[in-house]
DNA sequence: TTGCAGAAGTAAAACGTTTTACATATAATC
DNA sequence: GATTATATGTAAAACGTTTTACTTCTGCAA
């Protein structure tokens, strides 16, 4: 591979006269430009990215990290970050830590020999140690979806508690009184927060929080399944089911279906999370959408702006606001029982 | 940052047995080493990887360039060409070009800048121009699940017709006479492939190809839904239906749901990929899947046997086996038409 | 004792750029 | 015509490592 002392030789000048004419539009007699830019077709000569870095201090590289790249609602993020990336002409490493906390550690190791700029991350797990010990100001980041104790990093939320509430609240709206939940992982404080949306939207309508009508889906398809099947079987059904989050409603939606129960007549649902298919479903999902890609293009842009300034300004801390999006699974009012 | 020669001078040593003790562990004398270590510790030493990269012309970063981070096939192949990334301790930059072929160019021309040490793709483009100019002697890659005319490198690919034709085997083996299919788009080779996969199954059956069981879907969802609906609404209806990708399918399930189809009575349907909603769907979906996670695993472990070697061996080309996942989706023997 | 091998350590070159500090030539101002 | 500013160019330092080439020391065999 040609480098630029193969130029600077070729083209008959010093090699601080190509780097200028490569990166100063400004510089340089034509007569020269042209020679340089000649030699470097000649050669097929392109600047090492590496060397620039070394000097430069920057390597025009961020990470974005991530607990699931299966997830929709991740890789709709990372859209948005890697858009935002683009525009500043930076190229984004996306990294999957598949919600092990090992992985993760090992991604922040790297990090740490100063390979990247900077770095997004929803965190794999509460109980991050290390995080804490990054020096914010030699490697900026900025905490996305999922909030770690005693980092005092930037942060961007979504309002799982007011996305639940308002949710509860259509259902309230439309006259259900037996409404029930699938809650997420209670060990998380998105699946508490959409928990509590829910209890406080009953509360504040006067209606009872009821044990039967609770019940831990984990997050997951098959525990989704499970706690759906076992919320339909019991004699006293729910008539709206709040699904807080995608993977266990397409669990909820098999149990649903295997009970003959028939949405919205039989049963109101909504989800939390809009996907591709919610629309196509039959019928159409209502769902809490989060603004993920948003999500992604706001952290991508806090974290332009901490690369960019030199001294530290004061931590920022963003709450985005879900969307109740109204399809057909909750029917109207004339299905309330 | 502190760096290599703040640790040198506080331990009292030199740069070069800081270096050596660091990556060399019969290096040293005891003593020296609890020095350097020691030094390491109190100052919050690590090593700057932009710099040992330069010296050693390797960055320990590969890319996975793919057309789409939505679509499950790809993360799921994102997910094997990371593990096994991990596991020779490299890190991988994963990159979406949105089936955009500027954007590929783009990451293309960034990766010429020695960035990475190769690199992994499934292009946007049958078209594109840039990729035969690379250097595959000096940045190694390797295709994955589309080819590129004139590009000699390494390919792995699945049988796309081999598994279409399995797919409308099963039907014509349940008895099926009149056989639908959604193509995808037919200026990609993965689309003509599937359909001529049908087409031969069907042939070989004595069954007479006809155009009104023909419908393109352009392998996006609405297209699996206009097509669908069409071919549903002709007055001679096909018995079983082959939608030949993931996306069409949930279109296409909208349009069977709407026409009040009863899925596998009326209509046996299966589809190309498997997805973790298929076989929770009502009913389980019968699907070809292809092998994703393995496409990426071999992809990674070709690229990392050609980092290894020097001499350029001869080019090789892998073809992958889709499997048919026999679900619910079809019925059995006794609904044929 | 001499010679030699191996271990432990060092100074400096090398990787491929950008940037600093300086030199020279040309044009502009008085 | 002298002075000054500006444009164009250069040599060398710098970035933070690894590696080469060399020196010194230690212990062991002859």
């Amino acid at each position: 591979m040609s480098n630029i002392k193969d130029v600077a030789k070729t083209a008959g000048v010093s090699i601080a006269a190509v780097s200028r004419i490569l990166n100063d539009p400004s510089y340089g007699a034509d007569e020269t430009r042209a020679k340089v830019m000649a030699a470097i077709k000649q050669l097929g000569y392109r600047p090492n990215n590496i060397a620039r870095s070394m000097v430069k201090g920057k390597t025009h590289l961020i990470a974005l990290v991530i607990p699931d790249v299966r997830n929709p609602f991740f890789t709709e993020t990372a859209r948005g970050v890697e858009d935002v990336a683009n525009k500043y002409d930076y190229r984004v490493m996306l990294c999957n830590t598949d919600e092990d906390l090992a992985k993760q550690q090992k991604y922040l190791e790297t990090f740490r020999s100063k390979i990247i700029d900077g770095f997004i991350i929803a965190v794999a797990s509460e109980k991050d140690k290390e995080l804490g010990k990054m020096n914010r100001q030699e490697m900026p980041f900025v905490l996305i979806d999922r909030q770690s104790p005693g980092v005092g990093a930037d942060l961007i939320v979504v309002d799982n508690k007011g996305g639940a509430y308002e949710a509860t609240r259509h259902f309230i709206r439309l006259g259900h009184k037996k409404i029930g939940i699938i809650t997420g992982k209670l060990d998380t404080l998105t699946g508490r927060d959409r928990l509590n949306g829910y209890i406080a939207a009953l509360k504040e309508a006067g209606l009872t929080i009821r044990q039967e009508m609770i019940f831990d889906g984990e997050f997951t398809i098959p525990g989704g399944y499970n706690a759906t099947r076992v919320m339909l079987n019991q004699s006293e059904k729910p008539t709206a089911l709040f699904i807080s989050n995608n993977s266990m409603m397409i669990g909820a939606l098999k149990a649903i279906s295997e009970a003959g129960i028939k949405i919205p007549n039989d049963l109101a649902i909504i989800g939390f999370d809009d996907e591709e298919w919610a629309q196509f479903f039959m019928p159409p999902l209502t769902v809490v959408r989060q603004p993920a890609y948003t999500m992604g293009t706001l952290a991508a842009e806090l974290l332009f702006q901490r690369l960019q300034e030199n001294g530290s300004s004061e931590r920022k801390e963003i709450v985005l606001k879900p969307e109740l999006v109204v399809r057909e699974s909750c029917g109207g009012r004339e299905n309330k029982k």
